[in-house]
DNA sequence: ACATTGACCTGAGAGC
DNA sequence: TGCTCTCAGGTCAATG
């Protein structure tokens, strides 16, 4: 799931639920997501403390105890933030940690496959210069940079706009939608895009996640016109009604309509 | 040095 | 029904 609009999304229901109340208890159901830190570790530096704000970069949700203190949440392709009642909800399935608030609530952190991690920095800049990560998409990335990013690369377009080493947030399913959009074909060399389109797709990747965002990320509020709805084999193409194709790019399988995108 | 592949982890769905 | 196989919105170390 997570990409730059699921993780904003999780930032946003993040803030409006988990701010400002103490942690009593943070309780680590498997340790295999954590990064960098024990159990013990984390629990001494996160209990009896509160969260006062959130932030995102990429696909990264920082949360601020104060201080230098901050846990960095990645979520894998499975993961998610679950807010509840603990006296009348359960924990989501394949919850891995669950901070206990003194109020009666809960926030807990559930990933199936568990490839995403919870770790501890200092401060997010430092973590984001740590883990290699260029700028986010929304937010620092602007279209010189972008051009020059991509002038650089000698891969298809399809893993430029997903190496998060370059630009961050963008995943597999929203690098369809972005070339979709902009209507590129996904195997076109980063390196040798005109002026022109590399302008477009920078406008596309602009539109694509604030529409994202805006609907709160759900494949199903997003619009016809989108190619997300119709990602899927024996899908159509919402503009010519061709045949959506599937193709695998550096491992990873891209959706595109031959038709639309050259 | 860079780009691509395989490994990591677990379950859902397709096909037999 | 039950088994096997493939695939899944990510990233890192190993490989070419």
């Amino acid at each position: 799931m997570p990409e730059l609009p699921d993780v904003e999304v999780f930032r946003q229901y993040f803030e409006a639920t988990s701010l400002r109340q103490t942690i009593g208890r943070v309780e680590v159901l498997d340790a295999a997501i954590l990064d960098g830190v024990s159990p013990q570790q984390l629990r001494e530096r996160v209990e009896d403390r509160r969260f006062d704000s959130g932030r995102r970069h990429g696909k990264y949700l920082f949360a601020h105890l104060g201080g230098d203190d901050w846990l960095a949440f990645h979520f894998g392709m499975t993961g998610y933030l679950r807010y509840f009642r603990e006296k009348e909800e359960a924990a989501p399935k394949y919850t891995r940690l669950t901070f206990h608030f003194s109020g009666g609530y809960a926030l807990a952190y559930s990933s199936l496959r568990k490839l995403g991690k919870i770790a501890v920095a200092e401060n997010p800049d430092g973590f984001i210069k740590d883990r290699g990560l260029g700028p986010d998409y929304l937010g620092g990335a602007d279209l010189k940079a972008f051009r020059e990013g991509l002038q650089n690369s000698r891969s298809s377009l399809k893993s430029a706009l997903m190496n998060q080493g370059l630009f961050a947030g963008i995943g597999n399913i929203y690098s369809d939608e972005v070339l979709f959009q902009a209507r590129v074909h996904p195997e076109t060399a980063a390196g040798r895009l005109d002026e022109e389109t590399v302008r477009r797709l920078f406008q596309s990747i602009n539109e694509v996640m604030r529409m994202a965002i805006d609907r709160d990320a759900e494949p199903e509020r997003m619009p016809e016109s989108y190619l997300l709805p119709h990602r899927q084999k024996g899908g159509r193409c919402p503009v010519c009604g061709g045949e959506v194709k599937a193709v695998k790019i550096s491992g990873r399988t891209a959706y595109y309509c031959p038709r639309c995108q050259r």
